[in-house]
DNA sequence: AACTTATGAGCAACCGATTGCGCAGAGTGC
DNA sequence: GCACTCTGCGCAATCGGTTGCTCATAAGTT
């Protein structure tokens, strides 16, 4: 059924020339004719013929495949972000030709990275998510294949691309501040993941001078809901999130106890999708580019396949958008 | 940097013995002696020893990776069945020691998927979600490779996996309608999926004898709202939502505007996943499980690469779990 | 004892590309 | 006219496995 593909050998036999002419046509290495080049690019063309990737990978020690690394178990808001992130990733694989092959890890568990650095699947490997002490990254270190990491790391000589989420959230703080908060609490989950930890330090930063409390830790709805009545009874002027899934839970948290916004309460988040972004009244947020991390930490590594050494660390850029929850 | 790895002829030569010997040791094919065997693999154990995929496909023309095609602009809901559905396809491919190599398409643009097939890339592939008139499957039936589709299609020939949506959908509305509503207004989204017309069908013939209002086509949030309007005006009983994301839609307005359900209207749906699991009151709906829709595509699958001639259609189980929304 | 069958293992071709090296013929310099 | 360089192309090895075939030896049969 499958239907036998055309091989070099053929293209070779069927023009009269060598199968070494033909890779050098299509690779463009070597010392062709541009008569011969344009002959055998033409024939290729007409008779769509496709190199044989495991031929050549074998040849190269390639497998033009990169490996796309994501939690199994995100919660919602963080799988649309590595949906748009990934999108990235494709588009800018697909540019060099390049496949994903994703692999899901939960936590410290990484089995599945393991089998596929074990049996050399992928030439590079992004991986989606920092955690501390991330047990990936050593892996990936170990395994002397490149890498780089969406989100910071502690760990040394790591190719990092990511948004500076400290300055970020200090900048966030800071006009909250400016605008007349004199208290703030801060909602974050829990503090394993990179991100979390730079946030609330931003926001600890931005916030000094004004009085602070932080609730982290927060995953389950009830942790969450339990924070907004601290936050509420203590009478904090703002509450700020860490993501949106935080922030949706303590949006329904106050409509529900009959808490407005902005009025009683304000409301800022530190990232926005879809879970929020039609709310009403419109959330104060950051706003990132998940597509962009994608394509950058893309493009970053395929250069490091190449052989070139790339800018260690890169972080892209952030907006803070003011809407009606904080005035 | 990248360390070299042990290769089969090293092993032969360590051991004093053939590649053929080592290969047959690994596979198990041909006659080796039990001793020969176990010496060999000890070997293998002690030294970390993992065969070069390249060459073991290019040898046998497999990849050992199979495709993963989901749409690149899936609505949040879909994210989260097809993350379930996903870790279902790796597991059951992990266990055959197979990758996940992941395209997306957009409708019936499907270039990403076209790549993957001209570039062999993969040895057989597990498509997300079915269209009408689908293109995706179209293609891979041209191409010849092996394919089992999650969700049904009209297309001859296919492998597929699927819950039984119009039987579950009927089944959801005889029960509402046993409860004693009188009228329901289903409100779905845009019919070029296969599982919507099916739960469309289902609720039709299973609402018969009742009055029934149906709001198709709704996909953003204004138009999911007009239709609740419609249906409250038009004194409807219960709101059958087509997913958990028109669901949380309708949902959200009813409160809005100050329906109290079940009381003023009931309301049920045909998926729930995490985005209303937690709503007050729970919310009737089907219950599936999309992990085993994955694992069994995925078993199914590795079966049709192993030359075997699998069902042509299976069917997954479902439950009706009735909650406080309709009483 | 002679003959057949079973067992264990190796030789070498093969999968389909890439690439170092060699070589013929054209072009260039003096 | 001679030596030298440049250009275009092919030979054959190589990447790391799999597999059909052969063969020596052991075991079984009459």
């Amino acid at each position: 059924m499958i239907t036998e593909s055309l091989t070099i050998d053929d293209i070779a036999r069927e023009l009269g020339v060598s199968k070494t002419t033909v890779s050098r046509s299509i690779s463009g290495k070597g010392r062709i004719s541009e008569t011969t080049r344009k002959r055998v690019l033409d024939f290729i063309e007409k008779n769509n013929y496709k190199p044989n990737l495991m031929a050549r990978g074998l040849a190269q020690s390639r497998t033009y495949n990169i490996g796309w690394v994501v939690p199994g178990d995100s919660e919602m808001t963080m799988l649309f972000f590595f949906q748009k992130c990934m999108q990235g990733v494709i588009d800018a694989a697909t540019e060099a030709d390049y496949d994903i092959l994703i692999t899901t890890v939960y936590g410290h568990n990484i089995s599945g990275l393991q089998r596929v650095l074990d049996n050399h699947k992928v030439d590079g490997v992004i991986l989606g998510q920092t955690l501390v002490h991330d047990k990936a990254i050593r892996a990936l270190k170990k395994s002397g294949i490149p890498f780089v990491t969406i989100g910071s790391t502690e760990e040394k000589n790591v190719v990092q691309v990511d948004h500076d989420h400290i300055s970020a959230c200090r900048e966030l703080s800071y006009i909250l501040k400016m605008k007349g908060i004199k208290s703030a609490a801060l909602i974050g989950g829990t503090e394993d993941k990179v991100v979390t930890q730079a946030r609330r330090r931003g926001f600890e930063e931005g916030m000094s001078g004004v009085r602070t409390e932080i609730f982290m830790n927060c995953e389950k709805t009830e942790e969450i809901e339990r924070a907004v009545e601290d936050a509420v009874r203590n009478k904090v002027e703002c509450i700020v999130c860490e993501d949106d899934r935080i922030c949706y839970a303590v949006l329904g948290k106050l409509k529900k106890d009959g808490v407005r916004i902005p009025e009683e309460m304000r409301v800022a988040s530190f990232y926005n999708s879809a879970l929020i972004d039609e709310y009403q009244p419109a959330i104060t947020s950051l706003e990132y580019d998940p597509k962009a991390l994608g394509t950058t930490a893309c493009r970053t590594l395929l250069a490091m396949i190449d052989g070139q050494t790339p800018v260690a660390k890169q972080m892209l850029g952030y907006e803070v958008m003011l809407k009606a929850s904080t005035l």
